[in-house]
DNA sequence: TTGAAAGCGCTAACAA
DNA sequence: TTGTTAGCGCTTTCAA
């Protein structure tokens, strides 16, 4: 059997309620007791039961954490943010992966609930009525991190992704581009669709007509930024430029450029989204527009421990700022 | 207040016992009784207290997973292994970040502990004794993965670095180098020595001197491997092919080498090791070892589950495979 | 096949 | 400043 509050409180000729307060830092206890249950706490080698603690106080003092897939470097480094967050308040992090699948993620935040979290940090591609259903009626209060809810009822942290996206067209416009491509992920992606509508809107300021083939759907990854590159070499107006939705599609946009024998950034212009470290492993060092990730993760989590702890919240949906670093893949 | 086990009773006219079998697919329950039992859980909207579960039953259906650093691409992909063999035997994840600071690894564990994970995967750089004197009181099993104990006490997955090290040398000193340099991560970490070791070791058996001008500690960063190239190219002797520790390394190589002028493979060779998704994203694509960190993740907690489960372990110590990939950045 | 009842280890009134 | 005593919501004998 294991050592419990009981055996220290007899051991220590106290009740198990002194054991408590002295455990719990309660000043309430006089030095020399707390000093003797102190003592044959060590003496016992007690660890206190946080499940137990758990039942009697209604707090776990853990949150879920929900990512698509921890083994992007995109939502790693939210994680880290999160967690680093999480430690300093005294919060753990149950972490779970759903890739993206809905069932999955219903099925999760449920899981979390049972496993009584004081909170969650959801990060999803796309937030459904069912998503909300769960939000609205969880009790536990919830935070999106990098993810759109449309009808902006959730707390969140995110950049302004359409404003990113057009300042990043509008960086390659100004060079005097007028065919730009976008190479973007899958469209079951809100922030996507956000980054696409502010290229488009870049487009329409600048009076320019936007050619549909310079549109490349692919799915995120290094190799996607090859196909699309592939695919615009066969087209009669090939682009000049292209934004690309995630710094991992723009390595893979700048490989297939140089791989045809091309330059970038002198044949072709080539930005990315992010900012991960990746940015400044190519050749050219790639210009990007940044997104903060750890940040919105550590925000994120801060943004919950104020709801946790019932403190006013002055702004549910937090925009933290984004800015373009340039580099050598834009003139 | 919430709904308990005790209302869905009261409410389909049973005992909490019962409620409580059908929740846990207790065979013994009427069909019609389960059925009727199923029926109000529906309409009450019950969902199990997990947290209670946990104390009534000592089993949380969670284990903790201590990482270095989730947002390092190496350890993420671990985690990603772990999670989803958890997930396929009904566990959660209780992840951390150590940063490889033993005080921090040692408290994360009782943390851990104090929680009643059923289970631990520990990953860190370096065991110690303290940590072995951890391991060893620990009321949970725990499982190491990509992380060396001298002991060997310890259960655990890897490969066998010290081998990988030395096939690594060796496609260098076969192509006809007799002046490989060697650019580590920090001394900090076990598996890094053994790389070393196999290293010194093909050396050795091949009868070459090896130059201590040519070993560069860094941090595993890309920009050790870039640090690492400056000074080399100060050198007298300069290598003819280096060998990184990591993946990430052996990019600030490669880069700090064509920067030069110079050309890889035709002036310089270059290996890697981990065969990370950046290994395919430079050019020319990194010749490198692999290790299957995902595997190593997912065998870890495989093994992890037998011993939660009190079953047979017949190996305690699992070697998983690694073998070379052959690409670019070498003749 | 079902129910009664005793915990699991702790917190949190309340009383002293 | 300390102790007593109910629970917290569930699992698990044991009996029926």
């Amino acid at each position: 059997m294991n050592i419990t509050i009981y055996d220290v409180a007899r051991e220590a000729n106290v009740s198990m309620a002194t054991v408590s307060r002295v455990i719990n830092g309660n000043p309430n206890v006089k030095p020399v007791t707390r000093k003797k249950v102190l003592r044959t706490i060590e003496e016992l080698g007690y660890r206190p039961n946080a499940v137990a603690r758990g039942l009697a106080s209604k707090k776990t003092t853990t949150v879920g954490v929900i990512t698509p897939d921890i083994s992007s470097m995109f939502f790693a480094e939210l994680a880290r943010g999160i967690d680093d967050i999480a430690n300093m308040y005294k919060y753990n992090i149950l972490l779970s992966n759903s890739d993206q699948n809905i069932d999955k993620e219903i099925k999760l935040i449920n899981t979390m609930l049972e496993k009584q979290v004081d909170g969650i940090v959801y990060m999803g591609g796309q937030i459904k009525e069912e998503h909300l259903q769960q939000f609205n009626t969880s009790p536990a209060p919830i935070v999106l991190a990098a993810s759109i809810d449309p009808s902006q009822s959730t707390p969140s942290v995110n950049i302004d992704f359409e404003q990113g996206g057009y300042e990043a067209t509008n960086l390659l416009i100004d060079n005097g581009h007028k065919h730009c491509a976008f190479v973007m992920g899958t469209n079951e992606a809100t922030i996507n669709e956000l980054k696409y509508q502010g290229f488009i809107r870049a487009h329409e300021e600048a009076g320019l007509t936007f050619n549909e083939d310079h549109l490349y759907r692919g799915d995120f990854t290094y190799n996607s930024g090859i196909e699309a590159v592939e695919k615009f070499s066969k087209l009669d107006q090939k682009p000049t430029a292209i934004f690309a939705a995630t710094d991992e599609i723009s390595l893979g946009v700048i490989h297939a450029i140089q791989d045809q024998g091309l330059s970038v950034p002198e044949d072709i212009e080539v930005i990315g989204f992010d900012n991960t470290k990746l940015a400044v492993m190519v050749r050219p060092t790639l210009t990007t527009v940044v997104q903060p990730m750890y940040d919105i993760g550590a925000v994120a989590m801060r943004l919950l421990t104020k709801y946790m702890n019932r403190e006013e919240v002055e702004e549910a949906n937090v925009i933290l700022p984004h800015q373009i670093i340039k580099r050598n893949s834009t003139k």
